[in-house]
DNA sequence: CTGTTAGCGCTTTCAT
DNA sequence: ATGAAAGCGCTAACAG
């Protein structure tokens, strides 16, 4: 019905530029269509579509308008209705970079969240390897592309301070320049699991080894391992290195060299883990008879490794979950703070922890 | 500037519903602000800032726009453009299970050129287990969140034939139902890499260790193994499991149960890899001594790995950024057909592939 | 109970 | 070279 015509076809110099030409019309129709078939306003097809509670509507028409809508497919336009309700119903996710498995499980719990509460992500990684500063992200929400931002990438560096005022935003697995808008684990806790292990099968000289100082979440590990040790008088040792395969090669390449050599050591990431395992065969060191070692991330492969590795499983769905509910509060300005995730949480006993190696101290 | 007022606080009864409060008014301004600020109508703005060439414009005024433009951070409303211009910016991308590595690398590769071509990039990751047909993602365009769909979870059965009609899509790494819109590898070229290598050291009998019969990808790469291997006289296994570590123990147990044993095997993702591995370290069998293990994923652990495991690197990143490019050409309604991503592609080794173990059948 | 009216912020003919 | 006006599809306040 209503043939289309092309009102000028090709006339004039540089006519149909292909930019900015419609897309296909869906299918579904609109709400006048329906109103129109009904034989009512658009209005009362609105209210009746919504479940608007106010009034009631006369039954013989609330079910006509059901009907038809549901036969023609009817599917509500989300930007008309964005635009009138000044809502987008989308949550933007800010992503380091997706190599590491954890960014991953808190996708999927993000997502899944999301999903549950009426929202879509978008997800959007890194450009690049120069992280930018979290405020540069502002301009989704300010276009009206989303209603706020989950932000993983914030660091401890001056370029990163100032935060992004007057714009909903929580920072995911790290704490931001601006107060009151943190979203994380126990690290913590996840430290001391792995501690408090090492201490009672006798190790007395632990090493952690992690990523980048500038990480927010490196940074809480690390000062809560070394309070912890100070507490119970053990000795650590703790190197930082890019969350690679390499870098978890060279750090404890560093570690062996400058001895002494500790006897347990955590590893930050899973795939600085590969290289730590990989330095210490290289060096001609057992695991768990030289070194014992604890994963910080678990992940399905660890169980099948030569040795299989023992780990810290964090709780990371949670995480993502929790971080899409705390942005949807401060997007409707219900009042919030900051978010401790702490379950679930256990250290996985696989082979590659046991006690120190038997040495000329030992009686 | 403009108190606000509420009109009824807390009056009648169920009054502030808090469902559908707009959100904080975004600081920058609208186009009609900047009209009025510079003494000009919106729709002179709107031309300027758009950079439309029909006219010229004085270029006082001209100045004076692009300026107040920029001094106030304007940010154009997303939302009112798409509803005007029918067309959303946004794709959306929907991914079975993002565990597997080559989600992360495709996802990236993906995002990125989204990004270079102005669109973002909703992802959607399949809910639950159970995979949904390819057309219930179809009202994420008509509803107008996205102007196509990049789809990588359709299967080869019945429940997922029919496509999605009307809606601009692409199946990635995947052939869809419907032809004409799929964008992936070169399998046949990936196993082949393979099977030369495999053939060259001496190898008869080789197996092929990988996913569910219903994933596109895995009948690809095992339809093109039986043809190759029939065309040299080669003895083929082919083992489907999940495609998580247990599945490849599992399968890899199978193998080695049914007997004769292969002396080579090429692995379908980094997940069963692990399992393969352990199983067969399990066995008493050594890489690659007994058995030469070649995966089809690279993966950054794999040079770490107690027995370096060689492996076929496969174009992911390029894999998403042609998949981006031809939806979008989809959305465009540029002619478009399949495509094949053949670059770059090779075969990297390391030391898990030697010749077949001697036996009593060699001279 | 339901229709009228007035926009949300932007683009886009069509007139000047 | 610029303004006026219409309208994308929907919601919501206000009348009847």
């Amino acid at each position: 019905m209503g043939q289309e015509k092309n009102p000028a076809p090709e006339s004039g110099p540089a006519a149909a530029g292909a930019r900015g030409r419609p897309l296909a019309r869906p299918r579904g129709s609109r709400l006048v269509d329906i109103a129109e078939e009904v034989g009512v306003h658009v209005s009362t097809v609105s209210r009746v579509l919504n479940g608007d509670p106010a009034q009631s509507i006369r039954p013989e028409i609330y079910e006509r308008i059901l009907n038809t809508a549901r036969e023609r497919g009817y599917r509500p336009n989300a930007l008309a209705r964005a635009l009138k309700q000044r809502r987008t119903g989308a949550l933007a996710f800010v992503i380091p970079l997706l190599r590491n498995p954890i960014w991953v499980r808190l996708q999927r719990g993000a997502l899944q969240r999301a999903s549950e509460r009426g929202y879509v992500v978008m997800v959007m990684e890194e450009p690049g390897d120069q992280p930018q500063p979290p405020g540069s992200y502002r301009y989704l929400v300010e276009e009206s592309r989303a209603d706020g931002l989950l932000l993983a990438t914030s660091l401890r560096i001056p370029a990163h301070a100032g935060g992004v005022p007057e714009v909903p935003h929580v920072y995911v697995n790290r704490r931001g320049p601006d107060r009151g808008n943190d979203v994380v684990m126990d690290e913590p806790a996840a430290i001391r699991l792995f501690l408090d292990h090492a201490a009672r099968l006798g190790h007395r000289s632990v090493a952690l080894i992690d990523g980048p100082r500038a990480v927010d979440t490196v940074h809480r590990r690390q000062s809560a391992a070394r309070r912890i040790c100070t507490q119970r008088g053990m000795r650590l040792t703790v190197l930082h290195a890019e969350a690679t395969e390499e870098g978890g090669w060279e750090a404890t390449a560093r570690m062996l060299r400058r001895g002494p050599v500790p006897t347990a050591c955590a590893v930050g990431s899973l795939n600085q883990l590969f290289g730590v395992m990989a330095a210490l065969r290289a060096s001609g060191l057992s695991v768990p008879g030289d070194m014992s070692v604890v994963s910080m991330d678990e992940d399905e492969c660890l169980p099948f490794l030569d040795v299989p590795v023992s780990s810290v499983t964090m709780p990371l769905a949670e995480l993502g979950r929790a971080a899409v509910d705390a942005l949807i509060a401060r997007i409707e300005r219900k009042p919030a703070g900051d978010v401790m995730v702490r379950e679930p949480m256990s250290l996985i006993i696989r082979q590659s922890v046991s006690g120190p190696p038997q040495r000329a101290e030992s009686p």
